[in-house]
RNA sequence: GUCCUCAUAGCUCAAAUGGAUAGAGCAGGGCUCUCCUAAAGCUCAGAUGGUGGUUCAAUUCCACCUGAGGACGCCA
């Protein structure tokens, strides 16, 4: 069934066309105000301007023109010629009888499905994750849900940081320093540890820094003691970064890193410059981009002069594989907004390259330590990841325990990693994801207002009447009181609400969605008993329950 | 220096093709638990950095100013 959207929409483009004007979309939207009805259509004034005719005149024209039996009562007109509908009740409770036999919710699958590629969360080996990498991964891991769920194809890639220079000391520290013990007990923290090490030692001695190069030429020359060495670093530290992706339920269809390219790297370089592409510049590889006024003065290095590559090199030959592969109508690169140079470039050379997919970058903002700098690795003052959930855990235990001191341990702990696993989630999701913000613990583990648990607790007060209520059946639909009508409604608006989300990557509309949501439901459940209504009233609001 | 992103209540955030009286949460004032879990509900008070411009209509688009973060030839 087509959204009460799209139903209006059509209606008035009917209108629009018995009134004279041709085609062109039919603009319906949601009310900008409960007041002023469900949905509002500033047709009138878009057109009078172009008629240079009186915009509520003309709204009264349309409105005269405009068939809606059946659908919502006689438009309103108000303000500067704007139409406001109302829903009639009929309508709206067929319309949500009707998400009841839907599992989609009425949600149609999209009409035009692609392919996409989804890159995103993309920690380094070797090192932990930290709260930066948190929005790439739950932003992407989001949009690869939701997309699937329109109806579109998507391959989840972590393209993790496998292969660079930082593994000359980390073999180096491996082969002089390691501590086994420590290795066992947390293999991250002794693979920074040694990283440090041999970079302290670096700065002393010009020897250790000489070897340490020695040992990277080694390992891409495919030394075999070298190549094991790396090869479990890269072992350790996926299981570490497994554990954290189990604990957020995020998964991935591919794990191509950065070294499953380097054997590329050379020829396409070559390629680069044999087409024109690139040329030498100050014993560099570059390309310029003489064509593009925003990057003339703004060359991408694809070879250094030691002939070592960069991560825009890697990045190409990544396009290239995926292209070939999956044959994707578009990539989703979901990377913080610092990147957005280095992306506008290395899509151009695609381009130039002929590359036929439609990459996209989907920048976020950054999250700031309390000096409002960015939270780099280097600094130490990075929160880890690990850490972050772990305190996650700890404080709703903690809130779990005082509030059902009489439940058994086991359940407490299930409740408190649901709790507070989405309150990390929530407060990513719900916030827009441009926005900079100052890392801050009670912030991202508040668990009372606009949060998860406040959702929750609403999904809590669902199960509860269910439970009490056994599998009695519900329905049909009847909406008497106004808290059921609001609730009608916005549950009515949720298949026009998800697809905005892909529009321009922004979780955070279905996040409001989902809030408003619990707010309704909330008001609805002080106002309106369920269970101990009359048979049919109370049918009718487990039908509504059962929905949201 | 050039370019990018951002600036909304005391604080943290929203606002779907430019739409009507800019919404929430926290903090603060006042109410509501013999009633499906009060992790809740109801209620009061409180805001678009500055100056211009485009428009019937600007938080939204444009210009400049101020302030914040970031990126810019051999890290990723």
């Amino acid at each position: 069934m087509p959204t009460l959207r799209e139903q209006l929409a059509a209606r008035v483009a009917a209108a629009l066309e018995s009134c004279g004007f041709e085609g062109g979309d039919a603009p319906v939207a949601a009310a900008s105000d409960p007041r002023f009805g469900d949905y509002q259509s500033n047709a009138a004034m878009v057109l009078a301007k172009r008629a240079r005719a009186n915009p509520r005149e003309l709204a009264g024209k349309l409105a005269a023109a405009m068939e809606l039996e059946g659908l919502a009562s006689e438009p309103e007109i108000a303000g500067a010629g704007f139409l406001n509908f109302r829903i009639s009740r009929q309508a709206l409770e067929n319309f949500v009888a009707s998400m009841l036999d839907d599992p989609r919710l009425g949600l149609a699958p999209t009409t035009a499905p692609r392919r996409i590629v989804l890159d995103f969360s993309s920690p380094n080996v070797a090192k932990p994750m930290h709260v930066g990498h948190i929005r790439s991964t739950i932003l992407g891991d989001c949009l690869a849900r939701i997309a699937r769920f329109v109806g579109h194809e998507v391959i989840t890639d972590n393209h993790i940081g496998d292969w660079g220079t930082q593994f000359g000391k980390v073999i180096y520290g491996w082969k002089h320093l390691l501590n086994r013990e420590a290795l066992k007990e947390d293999p991250i923290a002794e693979l920074v540890r040694l990283y440090r090490e041999v970079n302290t030692l670096e700065i002393a001695d010009e020897a250790v820094a000489r070897t340490a190069r020695e040992e990277l030429v080694k390992l891409q020359a495919g030394d075999p003691e070298n190549l094991a060495i790396w090869k479990e670093c890269v072992e350790l530290s996926w299981s570490a970064f497994e554990r954290l992706y189990d604990l957020l339920d995020v998964h991935f269809d591919e794990r191509l890193g950065e070294s499953a390219y380097n054997d590329a790297l050379a020829p396409l370089c070559d390629r680069l410059e044999k087409q024109g592409l690139a040329e030498p510049s100050d014993g560099a590889l570059c390309v310029f981009f003489r064509e593009v006024p925003a990057l003339t003065d703004k060359p991408a290095i694809v070879r250094k002069a030691d002939g070592g590559f960069l991560y825009a090199t890697t990045d190409l030959a990544t396009i290239e594989y995926r292209e070939a592969r999956w044959k994707p109508d578009e990539i989703w690169y979901v990377v913080g907004a610092p990147q957005a140079l280095h992306f506008q470039q290395v899509f151009e050379i695609a381009r130039l390259m002929g590359v036929k997919v439609a990459p996209r970058h989907v920048p976020f903002g950054s999250i700031l330590g309390e000096n409002r700098k960015i939270m780099k690795t280097r600094s130490g003052e990075n929160v880890g990841l690990a850490e972050v959930l772990a305190e996650a855990l700890e404080r709703a235990e903690t809130l779990v325990a005082t509030k059902n001191p009489e439940l058994p341990v086991d359940e407490r702990r299930g409740i408190a990693r649901v709790v507070g696993v989405g309150a990390v989630k929530y407060a990513e999701l719900s916030q827009h994801r441009m926005t900079d913000y100052v890392f801050s613990w009670d912030k991202m583990l508040a668990f009372q207002g606009n949060t998860a648990p406040y959702l929750q607790n609403a999904y809590v007060r669902i199960r509860s009447i269910f439970r009490k209520a056994g599998d009695e059946s519900f329905g049909p639909i009847s909406l008497a009181e106004p808290t059921e009508r609001t609730l009608a409604a916005k549950l009515a608006s949720y298949p026009e609400v998800v697809p905005l989300v892909l529009e321009d990557f922004r979780p955070n509309l279905l996040a409001n969605y989902l809030f408003e949501l619990a707010e309704t439901f909330h008001s609805f459940y002080e106002a309106c008993p369920v269970l101990k209504a009359d048979a049919a009233t109370r049918s009718s609001r487990l039908a509504l329950c059962s929905l949201a």
